[in-house]
DNA sequence: GGATAAAGCTGAGGTTACCTCAACATGAGG
DNA sequence: CCTCATGTTGAGGTAACCTCAGCTTTATCC
């Protein structure tokens, strides 16, 4: 029974990843930069450190994921001034416009995949995950 | 809305991986390398591009899950009698008891994040996953 | 007011789980 | 039988992580 639920929201979790994957495409830009571009976007400029956290990774590999997108224009680093060790992370204009885009094409993706339900449904839905994600 | 939901499916199914990492530390199996014997498990012998089928990846991938697993004595090779070409894989006997221990302690872990719910919400999300599964 | 420890970032190099492409053996169809 | 397709694997590549050591800067403690 646990088995089966455990199947199947693998099974949803899979169709739910090939839809961002979709989602991502015309930009490409990959899900890791693209997860830590929506963190920059929800809470603005950081530390390097802090994107890390945000995106469960350590400080190093948030370096190379930043790296990335400094590449492409969409983030800048400069020295914290409180902190000489310090780099803060935020997005360019470019940036900006781009992980809204991308949001936008996410939550597209996402709601052809729930549109297979009705509203009580989905009330429903999130109802029960809000109770599964936190270990009350 | 929308957003709302897959961010909280990402959520959960984050726990769950996280549950699983835990169930298969002491056999020290990689998840990859479990889900090969899960899917030997529930099937049985079969050829090695089937495997790669029912895992979701390239036949040359399957070839080195299967080579791991065969390093350890928990699968074993042997031609397909019906086609020289191709090669057969089975469980050994290790292999046996390993996966289902391996499943029980995987639903064992399961268990512990759907403790949360109630019988009907079980249920509920038992059916809401069946929905959102298929492309109907 | 140093000496010492800790914090923040990154270079170097590793791992895992995938991939493609080409080679090789075998099977199938005209 | 000759060509084409199929099944597996060697060689080599990639993405997204990791640890560990080194550097700079800050904080702490006699």
């Amino acid at each position: 029974m646990e088995e089966t639920l455990a199947e199947a929201f693998w099974a949803v979790t899979r169709r739910l990843r090939l839809h961002t994957r979709n989602a991502l495409q015309p930009w490409n830009v990959s899900p890791s930069q693209s997860r830590a571009l929506g963190v920059l976007s929800r809470h603005g400029e950081m530390r390097l450190s802090a994107v890390a956290e945000h995106l469960h990774i350590a400080p190093r590999s948030a370096t190379e994921v930043i790296d990335d997108l400094q590449r492409r224009n969409l983030v800048e680093r400069r020295p914290d001034p409180s902190d000489r060790r310090a780099t803060l992370v935020a997005l360019t204009a470019d940036g900006v416009t781009t992980a809204r885009a991308i949001d936008e094409a996410r939550a597209a993706e996402a709601e052809r995949l729930f549109a297979a339900l009705d509203p009580a449904d989905r009330t429903e839905l999130a109802r029960i995950l809000r109770r599964l994600r936190d270990p009350n």
